[in-house]
DNA sequence: GCCGCTTAGTGTTGACCTGACCATAAGAGG
DNA sequence: CCTCTTATGGTCAGGTCAACACTAAGCGGC
């Protein structure tokens, strides 16, 4: 247990993102998966997934690998957040030694929820009302919910909660339940195709009791990386 | 030189604005300044400056700090850019370990520039011309580029490269030069007003060969933090 | 088959924003 | 007074956006 200088560790944590009925309203919400902590600094507080920087794993790489790890998901979107190394953020008075994480966020379809629930020690809860979480966890969660909520507006993300062919009811209701807020089908639509983010695959959902709407999927940008 | 296992150390690492005339065309450009490696890997070419993370310090202290010291900077305005991460990215084969970089991006005035110049290890250089940096900075410089001409759009920044107090003409000459486009002069005042981040000072330029110009100052926001 | 219900999708319209451009204001210097 | 320069204000055509009326196309009940 050889122990060098006082050295900064660096660990890398997710903010995933999922979309469920809330349990009460029943409208759609957003949730995120937390682990409990089982080890001091705040044993047993629940706590953003994540774990430390592997020396042979790029920085996305680890918080992929660490996610899959702790909770058994590998979502669809995954966005470095910001890196937070407050001094005393690990706990006030600790001699653990001080860590710096960087944050991902992520996002990922509703299925995977079921798949992820891991027994005791992972648990999904509404993003919107969590508090009391170890360390800096409850500020991460704030800021990677603005972020969020910013980005949908500016960027086609919102796809990344839907199957790979969506109608543009399914991609509607994922703005509203993101935004908090209800968008006009007709206008919603019509900016939604404007944007040139999403195609129609020609297809359509048949069996519903009115007219069948049409399936769209996003269309991967022309950028030439 | 007891060397623990291959542990990942943690440097901050800053990108610098500044405005001045091309040195060729006269007209404003984006400068930053850089420094030269005095030891291996890299060592003699141009990197941005940063150094260690202190254990003892804050991230964006650090980042002012090392900035401080290197060159006697201390810009305007300071926000984390980003986190660079590679395995690889320190250099393709060495055993110096692994660097993860926490970037952060600054404005600062022309009169600081003067003030930088360092001898001969401290050298500004035009932002949209440096190629050649030491480790992966080609990247973090042409990344900090895009995030600058992004933001500006959408914030108050501009105003970190000017005075106190400035006039209108003085703010669009900074969108001008950052965005590296024109910009009618009626339309960006009434813009820039209606935004509601600047506010007259009821003063004005004296002896300027026409019409004197109104003075504003950036108005501090509302938000009760 | 017809009616009523639901959501999909189209059209219209007025408020607002933007950019191009014209006009006037206010200084200096001849 | 005339000219030149930039400051500042006004106008107008085109585009975007939100609200809302309207048509399309499925279902089930009768």
């Amino acid at each position: 247990m050889l122990q060098t200088d006082q050295k900064v560790s660096l660990a890398v944590s997710t903010v995933v993102f999922a979309l469920r009925p809330h349990p009460t309203t029943g409208r759609m919400t957003l949730w995120l998966p937390l682990v409990r902590r089982i080890r001091e600094p705040y044993e047993g507080r629940w706590a953003l997934p994540g774990g430390p920087l592997e020396p042979d794993e790029d920085l996305a790489a680890s918080a992929q690998h660490t996610l899959e790890r702790t909770t058994g998901l590998t979502p669809r979107y995954l966005e470095q957040l910001y890196s937070f190394g407050a001094v005393d953020r690990s706990s006030v008075a600790d001699r653990d030694g001080r860590v710096v994480s960087i944050v991902y966020w992520a996002l990922t379809r509703p299925e995977e929820m079921a798949r992820a629930i891991d027994g005791e020690n992972v648990e999904w809860f509404v993003a919107d009302d969590v508090s009391g979480l170890a360390f800096d966890h409850d500020q991460i969660v704030r800021y990677a919910l603005d972020r969020l909520r910013a980005k949908i507006t500016y960027s086609p993300i919102a796809h990344a909660f839907c199957d790979d062919e969506f109608t543009l009811a399914e991609l509607r209701e994922v703005h509203e339940a993101v935004r908090g807020c209800r968008f006009d089908p007709a206008n919603f639509r019509r900016q939604a195709l404007a944007s040139g983010w999403f195609e129609p695959t020609g297809r359509s959902v048949q069996g519903t009791s009115h007219r069948p709407p049409a399936l769209y999927r996003f269309r991967p940008s022309e950028e030439t990386s």
